[in-house]
DNA sequence: ACAGAAAGTGACCGATCGTGCTCTTTCAGC
DNA sequence: GCTGAAAGAGCACGATCGGTCACTTTCTGT
């Protein structure tokens, strides 16, 4: 029961590696199987339906992003160190992580925004949780902390800045994408940090 | 040879509408063609290969999309206030335009931005194109003009916005998304306003 | 070491995809 | 109104997709 874990965590890897390149539905999972070494049909013995896999590739994503972010930065005291970490670690995550293929979570994001369904459902409830710790990263940043809307306000800007970027890069292929949006998210610090001295 | 023209745009608007929801690779050419009431044997009268249509929705999208927000704020003097209509129309195409199924060209971005070729290179030069207006429309704000870094930052800045945007009310389910953007984008003009007065 | 479960293979199915073919209908210019 | 081209229909093709099944190999717990 070892061997199959690692095999699964494999497939997983490399179906998000796809996913990140050509999207949720067209990652194949004939191709994804011949990546890591597998028959199609062997692919089944881990998941009993492409729809299966899929779910637990956003699981897997969502973890792994954690992984990379949120371990990096906890140790540091709340503040606006930490939370510089956090946005450099994301950046770091969006840019390399994945072979140069973009941030999965994004694509994942624009492909599943139309279409209701479980697999749309879990990747919903991770990002919402996500934005509520950053929101309560935000609301330690001040004496007394932001209200609620201050902070929901500028998590919407940390986010906003981190799609730009990403569009700028990859799209746009604009070399200093990475220095925008440090830039704007240093501005919007200072923003937050004048605000309630 | 005018019917012929304007079932090539009905074609267009309808796989246009697919392409905002499924994907421009999954939107399959038999489904356009029943949507349009044509058979898919018929499609290939207007367009020699999936590609070639899939390069004319870009093309056509683009085309409406100006049409849509810049036509609209044209007549105002460069400034603020055109700006703002701008940016509130963009919000307005992103929102409604589409039978609430989002902003296509930022559905194609995602999708194409790790597949080089002619799509996402046409896709490419609108949005550097439009990139480039807006950024002459940022400089038009102030006396003397913001330098070339100065609006490209704010260019950064407004098109964040509007990623953000997107991301709140279509994945995350915020019904405040609209309200978020615009406070962020007016603080912006007031940012830039104030930075020289 | 052995038995049973887990992991993996290969062949195959039905559906759907993009596309080429032949044929018919419809339209536009003289 | 006639004629040729444009517009469209119907069919069939090869490829690829997700998924099933029977079978073999490998591993794991006792």
């Amino acid at each position: 029961m070892r061997k199959g874990d690692a095999t699964r965590v494999r497939i997983l890897d490399e179906a998000t590696r796809q996913v990140a390149v050509r999207g949720l539905t067209a990652a194949s999972l004939g191709d994804v199987a011949e990546a890591v070494g597998l028959s199609k049909s062997g692919l089944f013995k881990h998941f009993e339906s492409k729809e299966a896999m899929q779910l637990a590739v956003i699981d897997r994503v969502q973890e792994r992003f954690s992984d990379f972010v949120w371990r990096e930065a906890e140790p540091l005291a709340p503040g606006r160190a930490r939370l510089e970490k956090i946005f450099d670690r994301w950046l770091d995550w969006s840019e390399s992580e994945w072979d140069d293929h973009g941030c999965p979570l994004m694509a994942l994001s624009v492909e599943l925004d139309d279409q209701p369904g479980p697999l749309r459902d879990a990747l919903q409830k991770g990002m919402l949780r996500w934005r509520r710790t950053l929101m309560r990263e935000f609301q330690a940043l001040t004496d007394p902390p932001l209200s609620e809307d201050q902070a929901a306000a500028a998590y919407f800007q940390m986010k906003s800045y981190l799609l730009g970027h990403s569009e700028a890069r990859r799209l746009m292929g604009l070399p200093d994408a990475r220095r925008s949006a440090q830039a704007a998210f240093h501005a919007l610090l200072d923003r937050v940090g004048q605000a309630q001295p």
